[in-house]
DNA sequence: TGTACATCAGTGAACGCGCGTTCACTGATGTAC
DNA sequence: TGTACATCAGTGAACGCGCGTTCACTGATGTAC
């Protein structure tokens, strides 16, 4: 959005290493606004960060490396995003159980060009493995509902897996499509289907659309 | 695969539309290849079919208008697919419902490639709208589940919504990684999540993978 | 039966663009003597 | 205190490539007279 910089001042002796921030955030900045990893070109990245397009050689081998560097971070990000919303929504297992995968969505509602870029073509080559650390937080949250009474789940590891694909679904639907009829309380029809979760328990003031 | 002709007899007068049918037909086959719609490039196409580039312009005004007719085709393929594995699979409402989810999922497990090309990036503006008819014939299968006793579902208008973005949850995963340890009975396992359906009845002979 | 003409189904060269990558280079700055 | 030198942090021009699109054209074939 604002305005790149025409020329970048040269770093201090010393401080190389300064210029490879830069050319991550640019490129954060680049696939944030398309959501697509092939707008993250080596001469896009040099306008943006004000240098020329070879400098970015020492920092990079190549464009990939870069993409692959700025994916890392989304998903870590996703990941912290629902440890926090676990962390803050009270000591309810199943209340903590349906955060998490209203964060999860809400990530991708919120950020669809990211969540697009994160499981998108030339991104990485096994966007499923960067997606552990989410999947073992959904496992987490479904053990301690099972735990709890809470969940009739005779498999909590593989309905934590079944569960975060179907938030994927969603998730991916909602960075792909700009409008579709889904039902209001689609996240907590899937969440709790795939959760087996007993005791059905709805937020205070529903809304009349997911799309916030 | 094939080795692409290197000139193509000119069509005899009268018969110029022949020549959209070959670049559609080329259209797909370089889309097959890839998943990716970026490769569908006008002289790629042309070099394929065996003509000039300039030679698509009377057929179609621009590269887009390629890509979205061989998505469209894909589409009904697709819902093809589900029709006949819910036609080909007995009275049986539940057995009827989990062969069109099967189908659904095996579509993009067998060509992942042509799964992501559906929903990727630069094909149709709204391919949430494209998978209408898919998601029309789910709703069916679930309501006659209903109508059996055989799912508990209140609302199967919208639980095969949910269903469905389970289905295209799993079936983006299929096409985007070429491995991961998924639980032997995923479809299974969301499909009647989803669908609340009841009296599960497994397969004779349940197979250690899902990926054939 | 001939012939002028219109139409069809394309072609071939060219344009300007952005791309990844290479190459030799430049100027500032720290350091050894 | 000076000075030669090494290193650092980049630059600028150039390469060959594929792309969408434009333009004027070409040759075969059907049709009106």
């Amino acid at each position: 959005m604002a305005a790149a910089r025409r020329t970048r001042p040269r770093s201090r002796r010393g401080e190389g290493r300064l210029l490879r921030t830069e050319i991550l955030a640019a490129a954060t900045e680049l696939l944030d606004a398309s959501g697509d990893a092939r707008t993250v070109t080596l001469r896009a990245v040099a306008r943006r960060v004000g240098i020329a397009a070879p400098s970015i050689y020492p920092h990079f081998p190549d464009r990939l490396a870069i993409v692959l560097a700025v994916v890392r971070q989304r998903f870590a990000e996703l990941a912290d995003r629902i440890r926090s919303a676990v962390d803050t929504a009270g000591d309810d297992p199943h209340l903590r159980l349906v955060a998490a995968c209203r964060a999860y969505v809400d990530f991708a509602g919120s950020h669809p060009e990211q969540y697009r870029s994160m499981f998108g073509p030339g991104t990485a080559a096994e966007p499923t493995a960067l997606a552990a650390e989410a999947v073992q937080i959904l496992r987490s949250a479904l053990t301690d509902c099972v735990a709890a009474g809470r969940s009739t789940s005779a498999d909590p590891g593989a309905d934590a897996i079944s569960l975060w694909i179907g938030l994927h679904g969603l998730a991916h639907q909602r960075a792909v499509a700009t409008s579709y009829p889904w039902p209001a309380d689609i996240v907590h029809r899937i969440a709790e289907a795939l959760s087996h979760l007993a005791g059905t328990r709805r937020e205070p003031a529903p809304t009349t659309s997911e799309r916030s």
